[in-house]
DNA sequence: TATTGTTATACTCTATAACTATA
DNA sequence: TATAGTTATAGAGTATAACAATA
């Protein structure tokens, strides 16, 4: 017997079934980025400027890779991020094709400022959850990401 | 030191954070869904309707609230389902505002349907992650709702 | 006054297919 | 031939605000 936490109806199988808990997990994290970050940035964009904050210079194809999104999902977040000059477009050295993604000034302080609101998010996770378990669900998140990934490639 | 998976590429503080890893595993989940489901149906639909073989004849507000949808959103859910004839709006006995939502006999059936091939995701889960390990995530995501769901909360 | 369902509208996120320029 | 980036396009998914009918 599983119960909604919110409405107290009785969900049967659908509550046991890890696809859809993660999904309405998703659906309540995005909502709680948007307050913290006061719509400022979507969860694409910080996602993104995150990953080129630790790995500067990375080509736009290996941003689309590494966050599990199509070439041309990364276009439009990589021109968002350079319209509000949080990141810049410059040449890759040995490959006239590709571009080096680099955050500006601009992008590291935007990070920065975020960084306290966001850590707090991951904070109240901690303190609410505790350490342990906070550890376990972002171990077990990243084992269940190694184990379905493959489902879904295209052959 | 945490590397991702597929790009080995060094991801730092991202990849230390249950918000970005969860949106991961979510992406990834719902490119699996589409692949089982052979894109007959969304996994918002596919929700709605094991809610409602779970629990027939709910109101959609009902049905909005115990999955984290806006009212408007459900009637758009409601409305696709009508109109493959998987579910049907019925009068709601003691609330002539109200409808109470019902499969039909075609939506069992896909339900059925669908549930062998469904079932076979989550069984692949238990079986690659282990059956303790699945059971541990599905605890830890529950509790991560709880704890999330008043941060996003209006007022 | 409050709630149920609805509409109109808009924005975000994502992907596919076809193109160009380079490799 | 293959890859990097781009464009055009399309389809989900979601929410807000305003409304009519009913409570």
């Amino acid at each position: 017997m599983s119960q909604d936490t919110l409405t107290g109806l009785e969900l049967g199988e659908l509550a046991n079934m890890v696809g859809v808990e993660l999904r309405i997990c998703q659906i309540l994290a995005e909502r709680a980025f948007a307050e913290t970050s006061q719509l400022k940035v979507s969860p694409g964009l910080y996602m993104v400027l995150s990953v080129i904050q630790q790995n500067p210079g990375l080509k736009q194809t290996d941003l689309a890779r590494c966050t599990r999104l199509d070439r041309s999902t990364m276009v439009g977040i990589i021109d968002q991020g350079e319209q509000r000059q949080w990141l810049q477009r410059l040449p890759y050295a040995g490959d006239r094709r590709a571009h080096a993604i680099h955050l500006t000034k601009k992008g590291e302080a935007l990070l920065d400022d975020m960084q306290q609101s966001v850590s707090q998010l991951e904070q109240r996770i901690c303190d609410e959850l505790g350490q342990k378990k906070r550890d376990q669900l972002l171990g077990l998140i990243k084992e269940l990401q190694a184990v379905i990934a493959p489902w879904g490639d295209k052959v």
